[in-house]
DNA sequence: CTGAAAGCGCTTACAG
DNA sequence: CTGAAAGCGCTTACAG
């Protein structure tokens, strides 16, 4: 900038006022565009913005971005971000602490204007000096641990409930029900409203039947044959994530009796299967644009109290969790 | 910064070097370390990055974030970014050129170390002046148009080739091709292996078994209905990717006759249906990984001819691509 | 309408 | 071993 002034003639702040479209004198104006068509130049944006105190920018810190939940989550944050003139920072955490604690630290290092958080379990009492330093920040999918922060979330309590009651409904009486380890929040409410479900119906709670750990194939399915030759057996099944729902499919694959199921979350292909699965369906897009509007309304003055957003889930039966006992 | 030396009754120049752990007598650090704690200092990465002329940032941009095949790319690129102590920012451009070109500008105004870009279609010269400057550049899964640059590909032309004579193997006379439009490099290249299969296998090449245009269901499902009408009827399909894979198992979802299919791209449950989906499959991990660490070896003085590296592909035959005609 | 000085929060290059 | 001055590339707050 200082080398197109020079070549200019005019001082320094008269190419500033041209970069930022501020009124010159036409003929200065012409000089200077000129000057900077020469030379190639282009503001540094990042020096503009130190100066101005904010740096546009918003970290997105996810479990892992790979998985499709999260993906679709990150394309409605990044959208919401740009629209906002803002930049979008990502970055995994693979449900580590250390790991999520290590890339918040470097997106606060840097000073990005908020965060938007699917946070790891364990406390995140950390992050109170940014917070109160003015870093904006919103949970996602989980609440945080320890703090009073923004937070958005599906319903996971009622979700599962309403599904468990379909297969009620349908006439079982016992249900399997397999999940992440109740420690991750979705997965403790979840349990949840299975038992609220159990608990309407008239059923009482076996912990049999239930099948709770950080998803492995093989556990899931010895889990999974266990629950069908206990007897009574189970003769249907909710899944509480897409990857432990895969997973059951894979473990029921060969078998010739179908247990009903009906899985959390929406996955591509369920309504192409045979049968087609039965979901709670989240959505995630939702969930990130609605996360990211709260950050830039909290980024644009909104002082308000914090917010807890529930969205809501829908049931989509496709054939799996009709099937009768 | 200012303020911690002004408590600890030091140079800000000490407060500096405890904070980059360098050396100062051990007395004055203890008091520097105290100021440092007392007021909650954290060392503005953005004005140090910017005093030493580095961002240590790197901006990836991609078509959909969403996309699964893109996802797994990003997470890859995001280990290697990490690991080499930058940030990872991200786009979508959504396949416009214009928006691919507003978001590049966005990453090189503030001045990232370099870029990783899955390009849409039209020219890149745009980018000259950035390369000129420094910018590491590292183009994904499609070559840029105009501009010699490092370039990282899947082997489209040989996976398709081979995904078709694996086809032709099992006796197929007649092989739709169903792809995007060929104005898209990948979509041209699988076009161009599957013409060498057939000429291999000393057949002619027949337009009326070819549809390319953008993914739209509708369209998918005529093009295949009509190919399966005439005569003689296409016995076997080859499709350009997981989207117009997923098209095309929907159209012909309630057929009685199943045509044979081996499909561009592996995709999540292609092995749960029945049959199984038979893939030519790409490595998105692998082609992330190798895009960021040639980037992050060209920033720390690789100066090397460009090069243009291939991926294998690989055929994983599951059923789908072995029905007989 | 325009520009010189000061400053954003750091580090570099020195001097002591 | 430590610190004052200059500078990264801009903008802010003024003065003229």
């Amino acid at each position: 900038m200082r080398d197109v002034a020079a070549r200019a003639g005019v001082g320094i702040k008269s190419v500033s006022r041209v970069v930022n479209g501020e009124y010159v004198r036409p003929e200065t104006e012409r000089v200077i565009v000129a000057a900077i068509a020469e030379l190639g130049f282009s503001r540094n944006d990042s020096a503009a913005l130190l100066r101005q105190g904010s740096t546009a920018s918003v970290g997105l810190v996810l479990e892992d971005i790979a998985e499709p939940f999260q993906s679709v989550l990150t394309r409605a944050v990044e959208a919401v971000t740009l629209a906002n003139g803002s930049i979008l920072m990502t970055a995994s955490s693979g449900e580590d602490p250390a790991r999520e604690k290590q890339v918040v630290r470097a997106f606060s290092a840097r000073r990005v204007d908020g965060l938007i958080i699917v946070p790891a379990a364990h406390s995140h009492r950390y992050l109170l000096p940014d917070i109160k330093a003015g870093v904006a920040t919103v949970f996602v999918d989980r609440p945080a641990d320890g703090i009073d922060a923004d937070t958005i979330l599906v319903d996971n309590f009622d979700g599962a409930r309403d599904g468990v009651a379909h297969l009620l409904r349908a006439g079982h009486r016992a249900i399997g029900f397999i999940a992440d380890t109740p420690e991750i929040f979705t997965a403790a409410e979840r349990l949840r409203g299975y038992r609220e479900a159990l608990a309407k119906g008239g059923l009482p709670f076996d912990p049999a039947l239930v099948h709770m750990q950080p998803p492995a194939e093989e556990e899931v399915a010895s889990a999974i044959d266990r629950m069908l030759k206990r007897s009574p057996p189970a003769t249907a099944f909710f899944t509480g994530n897409s990857r432990i729902t895969i997973m059951f499919l894979r473990a029921i694959r060969n078998r010739r009796d179908r247990p009903a199921l009906v899985a959390f979350d929406d996955f591509e292909l369920a309504d192409m299967l045979r049968p087609g699965i039965t979901v709670v369906a989240q959505d995630a897009a939702s969930m990130g644009r609605v996360a990211a509007e709260l950050l830039f309304r909290r980024l644009s003055g909104d002082a308000g109290p914090t917010q807890r957003i529930y969205l809501r889930t829908s049931l989509i039966p496709r054939g799996s969790g009709e099937i009768p006992p």
